[in-house]
DNA sequence: CACCTGTTTGC
DNA sequence: GCAAAC
DNA sequence: GGTG
């Protein structure tokens, strides 16, 4: 019972992979590591207070603009379009350096609100763009830019609708390349963000699928050398902290990129300025992704959610996933498809018997660099006929090359054949919430080697007994209608409270997984405010509920200190009807203007 | 040889 | 301040 | 255990 080692949901989060290997300093880390703060970082040094946003100058900007417009043809579009506030404005848009999905969204933010586009150039005096200024007149093919012509920039854009006023477009600038060392797709598509669209399911909006960017590090054997142009804010640029190292620039100019573009999808709703709600852009249309449809999963669409009692035990309902592979986290999504097209199965069932050694030993590292190298070798593609052949492969060492070696040569290793008596029970003990190797290793000093054992004659703490008792229920993963189910009720009971207020199921739900190990809901709130006191109230509705029962609390962790964002419950419920197995609930409240960054992080991935 | 994410909370 | 969680 |  209990044997499976559940790995993380999450193993890697979205800023990880920016610079994958590379130490960076302590000021690094501390300046760039967190999403969070760096979203708040960008938003107090430049969003709240529009910079030279002066009345005067906005509407100075706003007539020279307009001056450069295209005339009118109809009234009617006059009437539709004066007021809007890009009204009589008409830009070019150049999409280089822009993903497909976010230029359409930038299109749309831009004819939403009265801007007109004109692709060819032609009459249009406003170049819409995120390249280089020494690029865009590569692009074209001028010496100069002809007078009166104005760049503008997709950010430029999203403050303008954010601030409902035309602000001045040198505040954001698009600075000449930077060249950086980082790890990503050769193809340079870090900000390609893939969306699915999903079944019909009981929350109309927290049912997307959301597939982020495709990398080839930190498993990809190529650190490609990549040419940013990286957006500028001219009045947060601090030049101590550019000075530093390439790594750092990069770092922070693909964050602040990255971050910029979870807020053109996110911050502005459809119909433009002063969006009250957070949602994140899913109405492509299927055409979007022409010539991979063959590798579509179909989805089970019948209306499962309505009568959950039948569907949770038995039809996992599957999302409509497109554009499947073109994604390192939608690869092996179910882990059949890569373990049957494993070349290296021989090698990697090897390394991962020493895998479960390393995680049984709480050898955290080890365990991911094995994780590293299983994945990379079962996705090679090519049977490894050397270890000198594999030792090519990042993130395959001297060690794991010996390895190699052995195996290939004697079909065995004698190193994975030495397993330590106390393994078994190590991993089992760590299998209890609250439970990692230290007090596993502390329970089985004092002679544990089974739970009860640990029951009878260890002192486990509050969450330790919770684990214990619920041991079984929480080592099993859940379909994902039942995750569904259990966030829908979290949404409806803090709809209940405040009905302004704005739950998203998060995690591998949010990934279109099948099947869920939690269910990890984020509440906010477009007052700003009120995300800090919506979770008590929220807790002790979800207690009275009979359509989600709250069993445990393992901790209710309020913002008593310093930092004044993240507040979170995490605890043990279970759906009153069906199977009753008991699932681990997890609620993180999250200031509005953070959004965005709290959308990457708790989108997380699955990559390893 | 340092680093492998960083922050929070229970104990 | 360690251990564990996300 | 691998990378830089
Ligand atoms: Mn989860």
């Amino acid at each position: 019972m209990g044997k499976r080692r559940s790995s993380p949901d999450t193993l890697i989060d979205a800023h990880v992979r920016f610079s994958p290997g590379q130490p960076k300093t302590k000021h690094a880390k501390k300046d760039l590591s967190n999403a969070k703060n760096a979203v708040s970082l960008l938003r107090l040094d430049s969003g709240s207070t529009p910079p030279l946003a002066s009345e005067q100058t906005d509407y100075q900007h706003a007539e020279a603009l307009k001056t450069t417009s295209p005339k009118r043809t109809s009234h009617e579009s006059l009437t539709n379009t004066r007021n809007k506030l890009f009204g009589g404005l008409c830009a070019s848009l150049i999409s280089e350096n822009i993903s497909r999905v976010r230029a359409k969204i930038i299109r749309r933010l831009w004819t939403s609100n009265g801007g007109t586009l004109d692709d060819t150039a032609q009459t249009a005096k406003l170049i819409l763009s995120e390249v280089s200024p020494s690029r865009l007149r590569q692009i074209l093919d001028v010496q100069q830019l002809p007078e009166g012509v104005q760049v503008i920039y997709p950010d430029w854009v999203s403050r303008c609708i954010a601030s409902n006023a035309l602000l001045d477009p040198t505040i954001c600038q698009v600075s000449d390349p930077v060249e950086v060392d980082c790890a990503v797709a050769s193809d340079g598509t870090l900000t390609d963000i893939e969306i699915g669209d999903h079944g019909s399911e009981t929350a109309s909006d927290s049912t997307e699928v959301l597939e982020l960017e495709r990398v080839s590090g930190p498993l990809g054997s190529d650190t490609t050398h990549l040419v940013t142009s990286a957006p500028a804010f001219t009045e947060n640029m601090d030049t101590s902290r550019k000075a530093e190292t390439t790594s750092e620039v990069s770092a922070d100019s693909l964050l602040s990129r990255i971050i910029h573009e979870e807020q053109d999808r996110t911050r502005l709703s459809v119909d433009g300025a002063n969006a009250d709600r957070f949602e994140s852009d899913f109405d492509v249309e299927s055409d979007e992704f022409d010539g991979i449809d063959d590798e579509v999963i179909e989805i089970d669409d019948d209306a499962t959610a309505t009568k959950p009692e039948d569907s949770l035990t038995k039809g996992v309902d599957q999302p409509k996933i497109r554009s499947q592979g073109r994604f390192l986290c939608m690869q092996e999504n179910g882990r059949k498809d890569i373990d049957m097209n494993n070349k290296n199965a021989q090698i990697t069932d090897v390394l991962e018997v020493l895998l479960r050694r390393s995680e049984a030993e709480g050898e955290h590292f080890r365990v991911l660099s094995y994780r590293r190298a299983i994945q990379t070798l079962k996705r090679h593609g090519k049977t490894i006929e050397s270890g000198s052949e594999a030792r090519k492969i990042f993130g395959i060492g001297g060690k794991m090359a010996d390895i190699i070696d052995e195996v290939i040569e004697t079909g065995r290793s004698r190193k994975a054949e030495t397993v330590p008596e106390s393994q078994a029970v190590l991993a089992l003990f760590q299998g209890v919430h609250g439970c990692g190797i230290k007090v596993a290793r502390s329970w089985y000093a004092q002679g544990c080697r089974t739970l009860d054992d640990v029951r009878a004659k260890a002192r486990p703490t509050h969450n330790q007994l919770l684990g214990l008792q619920f041991y079984d229920d929480l080592q099993q993963k859940m379909p994902r209608n039942e995750a569904g189910a259990i966030g829908e009720c979290v949404i409806q009971t803090c709809r209940s409270i405040d009905s302004k207020s704005q739950c998203t199921i998060m995690g591998s739900y949010r990934r279109g997984r099948p099947m869920c190990g939690d269910v990890d809901v984020i509440v906010t709130h477009p007052d700003g405010r009120s995300h800090q006191t919506i979770l008590p109230a929220l807790i002790a509705r979800l207690k009275e509920s009979s359509s989600l029962l709250l069993i445990a609390d393992l901790h209710l962790h309020s913002s008593s200190s310093g930092y004044d964002s993240a507040t979170s419950y995490m605890g043990i419920c279970r759906l009153p009807e069906g199977a009753g197995i008991h699932r681990r609930l997890d609620i993180w409240t999250v200031p509005w203007d953070e959004m965005g960054a709290a959308f990457l992080h708790w989108t997380g991935n699955d990559i390893l």
